[in-house]
RNA sequence: GGUCGCGUAGCUCAGUUGGAUAGAGCAUCUGCCUUCUAAGCAGACGGUCACAGGUUCGAAUCCUGUCGCGAUCACCA
């Protein structure tokens, strides 16, 4: 990563602009609209004159074209102007965007702001997986927005931890663990060939059949539902497993340790397939308790207060939402009670930190509205940075996903599918001659995972995604394949062109497809900046696909290595060889990997 | 019921400080592999931007209301 000095022309023209018109009209311009020139017209920065009637107060024709004289006398880059109604299309030197262009190719990494300690360190919890059951379609959003993000806030120059809590204490695990107990016959991942956390996943379920089936006995013998429910025999066993566990007994901790180590191991693997990872750990057996002496606190300082039973709340009516509880009356803690405490944990741990973003589904809206009020409250400086990142379920057509109704799109059986689908491809197209069967696997994997991170990443985070196991995800058009593909395009070319082009072109006329392209590179670190303020791999997609879709028209068109002048076929080497290293760099933010060939 | 989010082409989605005739992909149809990888390119077809008002030179975008979908409002996690 290098910086480069270049002021962008869009910079230019917004001072040449106010300057004009101090000089023209004697009126003080605040600010100047501009936007890319629409491509039915002629031009490629226009100026917006509506804006200023306000102050001017003309006709924006005339307006327009006085402004317009203007800059092309009084600006180099500016060579030929237009006004259509309140446009002024403006028509920006070849030279510029060649300059322009000059001054990025031998940047690496350009786009990325390089991390210089200003910009502080953020913590981004994603996954957070409950260990009773896999991992499904639904966390694999998760995990790819909460990776996605962590890269974009890096490659935005700042410094990033990545952590998960893992819920692995609580009422759910004991639902396991008894099944295993009274069904499980001493069964094990090995003895059973099974990953482990499916094969507790399974107990889970086992679990939830026999209870079913427990509560409809009881109420076919009369007892009313409610109390059935409430009243089952394995249900209040597994709550006095829970109990055994808080209270240390050392069989039910065994256990419980012996299980959760299948499942960390089982999580793992498909971690590693989806290419995800993290700095720090919590576990929530370590943390469920923190946060009590916050509230004790807060309740001395008038924050929280305590009503006659016992219990401790906080009035945010002021504010527009309810009174919350962070204390039950028997002095135990509840959720809020410890996502206060393990923010306040963090950082204490890693004290550079002065910003989180929580990776959670939207349905817990609420829940961080108000605990991040509440640290606020309690004084913390970097209660103003916490973001809540969330996102839309994944839904299939028949309803919401249900572990314990198998109604799940399985994650390692999804990645599966991903990876034959795109073997299958691949051997259909037969482009992989010389290939050994290790770069075809690694190879189907990148593709079939691109494909799977690039349908997932493209939506804005918070809408919902309405997944068809019977539709297959796309290889084609707006895809990860397409952009991988055009990157392996380049690649191609790049094996093939046998001359040197390392010398820097000084001067050379533009072709409109080579502008367009140029362009388009010119607004690679405004689109990282736009992802990482509004926290959003989606812009990022965006981005490279237009950049993919610029470049394969002028590919299909325009020959590179069969140009006719040695200056142009340099050129346009340098173009594509720019073009695949942001598109690589571009992906890398997503999570993707682009390969050579393909 | 209160609060929050969403509603754009048959389907999946872009459209971020309000700007020109609302854009892509899939699907359907036409062309293009003797030339750098056709997972591609060029084109056709397809729209009451949920609906009704308002704000202004200008609204898919901002405001109000209505309808539809989802979430949430637990001494649950």
């Amino acid at each position: 990563m290098q910086n480069f000095f270049f002021m962008q022309i869009q910079d230019v023209l917004e001072q040449k602009v106010i300057q004009a018109v101090t000089a023209l009209y004697g009126k003080e311009l605040d600010r100047v609209e501009l936007q890319d020139t629409r491509k039915e017209f002629q031009g490629d920065i226009t100026v917006v004159i509506f804006p200023m009637l306000r102050i001017l107060k003309g006709n924006p024709q005339k307006i327009g074209e006085e402004i317009g004289d203007y800059l092309k006398s009084n600006v180099d880059e500016v060579a030929d102007f237009n006004v259509i109604k309140g446009f002024l299309n403006l028509v920006i030197t070849d030279g510029y965007y060649l300059g322009f262009f000059n001054s990025i190719r031998k940047v690496s990494h350009y786009g990325y702001t390089k991390d210089t300690g200003e910009k502080g360190a953020v913590m981004v919890e994603y996954s957070s997986p409950n260990t009773n059951k896999p991992i499904h379609l639904g966390h694999i959003r998760n995990n790819l927005l909460g990776y996605s993000v962590s890269e974009i806030l890096k490659a935005h120059g700042h410094k990033v931890y990545k952590t998960q809590v893992i819920n692995d204490r609580g009422i759910h695990i004991c639902k396991s663990m008894l099944a295993w107990q009274k069904f499980g016959d001493g069964e094990t991942p090995e003895s059973a060939g099974l990953k482990g956390d499916k094969l507790v996943g399974n107990y889970y379920v086992a679990f939830d059949k026999e209870y079913k089936k427990q509560v409809a006995e009881r109420i076919e013998s009369g007892i009313e539902k409610e109390k059935a429910e409430k009243e089952a025999p394995i249900l209040l066993e597994a709550q006095e497993m829970l109990r055994k566990w808080e209270a240390g007994d050392t069989e039910t901790v065994a256990l419980w340790s012996k299980m959760n180590g299948w499942v960390y191991k089982g999580f793992d693997e498909t971690y590693e397939r989806l290419g995800v990872d993290f700095d720090a750990l919590y576990y929530e057996s370590q943390t469920y308790l923190l946060g009590k002496d916050v509230v004790e606190r807060g309740l001395n300082e008038g924050v929280f207060f305590k009503k006659p039973d016992g219990s401790v709340w906080i009035d945010l009516s002021e504010e527009g939402l309810d009174e919350k509880l962070v204390l039950r009356a028997d002095g135990t803690a509840v959720y809020m009670t410890q996502d206060i405490g393990t923010a306040i944990q963090r950082v204490k741990d890693f004290p550079d930190i002065n910003g989180m973003v929580y990776t959670v589904g939207n349905e817990q809206d609420y829940h961080f509205k108000v605990l991040f009020l509440i640290l606020k409250k309690l004084g913390y400086e970097w209660a103003d940075n916490l973001y809540h990142l969330s996102y839309g379920m994944v839904d299939l057509p028949t309803g919401k996903m249900k572990s314990r109704e198998g109604t799940v799109v399985d994650a390692d059986d999804l990645i599966d599918e991903m990876i034959d689908t795109a073997g299958s491809i691949s051997s259909e197209l037969g482009k992989l001659e010389g290939f050994s069967e290790d770069e075809k696997k690694t190879l189907y994997h990148t593709i079939g995972l691109g494909a799977l991170k690039y349908y997932i990443l493209k939506v804005d985070p918070r809408k919902r995604i309405l997944f068809d196991p019977k539709e297959s995800i796309d290889f084609q058009g707006n895809t990860g394949p397409f952009i991988q593909y055009t990157h392996a395009r380049i690649q191609s070319i790049l094996r093939k062109a046998d001359f040197e082009y390392e010398k820097e072109i000084a001067s050379y006329e533009l072709a409109e497809r080579e502008k367009e392209l140029v362009k388009k590179l010119e607004g690679f670190p405004e689109a990282i900046a736009q992802a990482a303020e509004a926290y959003s791999p989606a812009l990022i997609a965006n981005y490279c696909y237009d950049l993919v879709k610029e470049f394969n028209s002028f590919y299909q068109n325009i020959s590179i290595l069969g140009a006719e002048k040695e200056n142009e076929r340099i050129f346009r080497v340098q173009l594509a060889q720019k073009v695949a290293e942001v598109i690589s760099d571009g992906m890398k933010l997503l999570g993707i990997n682009v390969p050579d060939r393909m």
